[in-house]
DNA sequence: CGGAAGATTGACGGGCGTCAACCATCGTGG
DNA sequence: CCACGATGGTTGACGCCCGTCAATCTTCCG
């Protein structure tokens, strides 16, 4: 079931029943489980589906001649790995599982299915499409321009608001399964620099972490520490002039 | 005239006699002028046009609180910005002009009228949006992995290679209309740093760069210091197969 | 219970930022 | 044609943020 997918898709918008049955329908084909740290797709293979992780978390990362490795984003319960991919011929870069992963591959020909006959998806699609454009430009400035502390509160907000997005949240927590060194090879630090922030942070009494639990007790002054804005994420229903109960545009007065 | 945008979209696919002069007559409408430093943009505003550089160098970035500038990617000749970007509300970001720069607003209906009548246009414009995504993801592995040296030099590496692309370049030399401050806020070093960097650069008879000119006598070699692998960029006529002369997918031999 | 993966700590050093001064270049107007 | 101011480039001094290395502790899982 991709109840993840179909939350997210409805911050964007709201869809009719026959939209979430083709959604949970075209996530139904060929389900896949692989282990942590496997790689699902790798740098220069083919592109064959899209993935919809369903359960479990992943990541899109590089890594250089000289060993080191970058994570270029983060893949959550009802994230898409590159609805478009079918133009370009070869991946530039690969996508590893960090937990054990549940995701659906989704053939070509079940996406043009799908949104030749959903246009309403097809919008949301697009709509997530640009938000994780959106992200990526964020994380050009994240660690471009902020410093370490910054850096790592950022990416907490940014995670725990996507998260909170898909339903994946519990109150002021949420289960945050990466490890240091997976949070320093996303934010350009070493593992034991991101201790040392991480610990300053639960010092500051900003979060708390422990385990795999992450919690945020007071989001608003995390995102100060941060430089957080959270317009990029365009989480405010932006299509609701497209929702499929026809809301009326205008508030009452 | 979009020149630039046809020899780039070129590298993907040929186009036929129709699908130029319908670029041509897109390009065509609503020209615009603007100043170095003006704002083409700002964050917040609602994206009411595609805008397509003809002549001239831009950029996107951010403004963080505390006053630090991001450049998040530049714009060069035959660059769209944001082809799809009417599906979002308002605009995260600015984009501004770093030399005059001449471009064409799109609207969203010429944008439409272009891709529904030539499907070979729309996936050339698929495309660039990929290889756009691309270039942003490469981004973030430059910021976060490499050092100041590499990292200005795969700077230089992808500006030259997008020049080349859109017969820009002249030999081993192009012009790079970009202050080192500029170039600064693009990689997240101070402009002090830069300009040591490409002295260092300079030193090492890897470039030179003098006035706005910047030369690379051996562009292997910087590719060679900048860990650069050029796959990111899908130059290699990716589409061929829907060349619009039909030629036939495997070599002789 | 044992081994591996992950987290933590300390010592040390270097890459790069900041500050501040000075030089070079260029467009503009008198 | 040159003066001049503004913008951009260059240099040096200084120091801190964060990387590296290496040891140790904790957690987890079979």
């Amino acid at each position: 079931m991709p109840q993840h997918l179909i939350r997210k898709l409805e911050q964007f918008t709201r869809l009719c029943h026959e939209d979430r049955c083709a959604l949970v329908e075209t996530a139904n084909q060929r389900p896949r489980l692989y282990g942590a740290h496997q790689d699902i797709i790798r740098e220069g293979d083919t592109p064959e589906h899209v993935n919809l992780i369903l359960d479990g978390w992943a990541c899109r990362y590089k890594t250089l001649e000289n060993g080191r490795r970058q994570i270029i984003s983060f893949f959550m319960p009802g994230d898409l790995c590159d609805p478009h991919i079918f133009v370009l011929r070869e991946m530039d870069h690969s996508i590893g599982a960090i937990t054990p992963v549940r995701f659906a591959e989704i053939s070509r020909a079940a996406m043009m299915r799908l949104t030749d006959r959903h246009p309403r998806v097809t919008r949301a699609l697009w709509w997530e499409t640009l938000v994780t454009a959106a992200i990526q430009r964020e994380w050009t400035v994240n660690l471009g321009q902020r410093t370490a502390l910054e850096r790592l509160a950022h990416l907490l907000c940014e995670l725990f608001i996507r998260l909170r997005a898909v339903g994946l949240t519990d109150g002021d927590s949420c289960l945050l399964p990466v490890t240091q060194v997976d949070l320093g090879d996303a934010t350009g630090l070493s593992n034991v620099h991101v201790n040392r922030v991480l610990q300053e942070l639960r010092a500051a009494g900003q979060i708390a972490l422990k385990g795999k639990r992450l919690t945020i007790p007071d989001l608003e002054a995390l995102q100060d520490v941060a430089l957080f804005n959270p317009n990029y994420l365009h989480l405010d229903r932006e299509g609701r002039h497209l929702d499929a109960n026809q809301t009326v545009e205008h508030t009452p007065g």
